[in-house]
DNA sequence: CGTGTGTATTATGTGATATAATACACATGT
DNA sequence: ACATGTGTATTATATCACATAATACACACG
């Protein structure tokens, strides 16, 4: 288990879990991607502003807006000058965006596995072992 | 889908496959202790040497020393001085390191899953749609 | 006009990664 | 003894991604 230090910090509805072990403003575009992806920042909503997110993660600006502008490019947000950066996906393309982050995820899960020379039994029962002991 | 020029090479019995996305080093130790957890390199095998290796990766000598010196930490080869790195590490630990990893990648994959706001229902549909289409 | 937006620019610093060129320590076979 | 093949260590160099800092700019709104 690799602690190093892992900071969790809230801004708005949202809590934020930050350590070193990845690039910064990567670890934060995944959690803001999950977060409209789960419905949790609705179409229209305005997310935290770069300067107000940078203060509350106790991170550079610049690395904030890194992370915001892969978002825009994923067309998940917009941005509007002077005005801040917006939720714009409709519902039906965020669960789209949703559903193929999952099909990846499974995909790099699956192939993992079968370089170990695990099957499809094997991929299962693991499964629900991890289903037997965590949460959700 | 990510190319980035994917390079494959053989070097023995194996076939590793190289690109930029990620440390060189960590992508030969990854391949390399995947081949062990398969039994592909069973007690007391030889690995092939650093030169050796190297020149058939068209890579540093010191690159290939970096992952072999993880593989020793990870308790799966010992070095012999003038003779070469071997598999040493017993099939029952080989198995317990397989397992090891296996547990890491569920846990990591059911996190990411429910991240995204997926439940048990929804992954395992997800995993039934990737066991219709792919391999093995 | 003042304030708050996102963005751009320039500079600096750090660390991981990879290569190159040597040299050393050790085992083995001849 | 010697040559050869092992892993390893050392030193140097280079590159790149990442993060920070300090400013400045362009725009919207009240």
């Amino acid at each position: 288990m690799r602690d190093d230090a892992v900071h969790e910090r809230k801004v708005g509805p949202l809590t934020f879990r930050l350590d070193l072990s990845q690039p910064l403003y990567e670890q934060i575009l995944e959690q803001m991607r999950a977060a409209i992806a789960r419905g949790e920042l609705p179409l229209g909503e305005k997310i935290p502003s770069v300067r107000e997110m940078a203060q509350a993660l106790r991170v550079n600006p610049n690395t904030v807006s890194h992370a915001y502008q892969e978002l825009e490019r994923d067309g998940l947000t917009e941005t509007r000058r002077g005005q801040g950066t917006f939720v714009t996906a409709e519902p039906a393309r965020v669960d789209q965006f949703r559903t193929a982050i999952a099909e990846q995820a499974v995909n790099e899960f699956v192939d993992r596995m079968q370089a170990l020379g695990f099957g499809w039994n094997d991929i299962d029962r693991l499964l629900d072992e991890r289903k037997a002991k965590g949460g959700a």
